[in-house]
DNA sequence: CAGTATCCAGGCGGATACTG
DNA sequence: CAGTATCCGCCTGGATACTG
């Protein structure tokens, strides 16, 4: 059956850098516009999941690319050891964050943006940036309640 | 680029990549560098959460700022129905999109992106152009596995 | 200090069914 | 078509304890 939507269409204000409207016809309609293997989807849930945004953001702007792992803890409230951990196993995965090991008896190790990391740091600052901008227009709104609320 | 600190009280870091080491260290050592109220976790979290980049940069991207629910469910594969009216309620209480209803036997809704939702706008596209960008890079690791799967 | 392993609650989010 | 409500599996992520 053809499910396609009346589609008035008749809106569609021109924009700029958008999709041409049959192309984003034959998109929509085929559904691949934006299909679980594309990089945006990746990529995004690489930046959704977690703490990688904070962490990365904060071994930039506080200790300008490297740091160990405990200060980033100390820098981040709410930031469990496991989720830490967790996080730059994640970001050393994907090659943003390097890992260097010092063997001596209180061990120590420091973590380092990586070049590929450190041009990740770019979009994150503008994520940064736009929510100071931005944030008495959120807050006045009331702010989040429903989402991701956590007890404590 | 600025990568200062969230500025909590009124410091004025002349730096011009990042926090002085004394300052930094203050923050770091206080926790106050990025706590649960501060603007950027509160974007992120919004931003983090669930389709959020997803539906707005479709709705922009694809639509060119408004559009009918189905259609953002027919171009993101994977979107239920279910969260799909989640993240546009939030969307809405935080001013990002305006929701007009038509009402008529069957029933239409419009969603549009707000004046603050356009704004938002570009920092997404920032990680969409990173994520093409950087795709082979990230690929060439293995990518991810660990994080979110889903049976499916 | 850095890291792992285990336990376990809570929520996230899919499937389904139903209303307007 | 748009939206809500319910049920429920599973994964996320905190707390704790332990190793080097």
């Amino acid at each position: 059956m053809d499910t396609r939507v009346t589609d008035p269409d008749g809106d569609a204000p021109a924009a700029k850098g958008r999709v041409p409207a049959a192309k984003r016809e034959a998109l929509a309609a085929k559904g691949e516009a934006f299909t679980e293997d594309c990089a945006p989807r990746r990529v995004l849930e690489l930046f959704s999941a977690k703490w990688t945004s904070h962490v990365l953001h904060a071994m930039q702007a506080l200790y300008g690319g490297t740091c160990r792992p405990g200060a980033l803890q100390r820098a981040l409230p709410g930031l469990s050891k496991k989720m830490l951990t967790q996080t730059l196993r994640e970001l050393e995965r994907d090659g943003l964050v390097a890992r260097e090991v010092h063997h001596v008896v209180p061990p120590r190790v420091d973590y380092s943006l990586t070049p590929l990391g450190r041009t990740m740091i770019e979009p994150i600052e503008m994520l940064y940036a736009w929510a100071r901008d931005h944030e008495a227009e959120l807050s006045a709104l009331g702010l989040r309640a429903p989402s991701r609320r956590r007890k404590a």
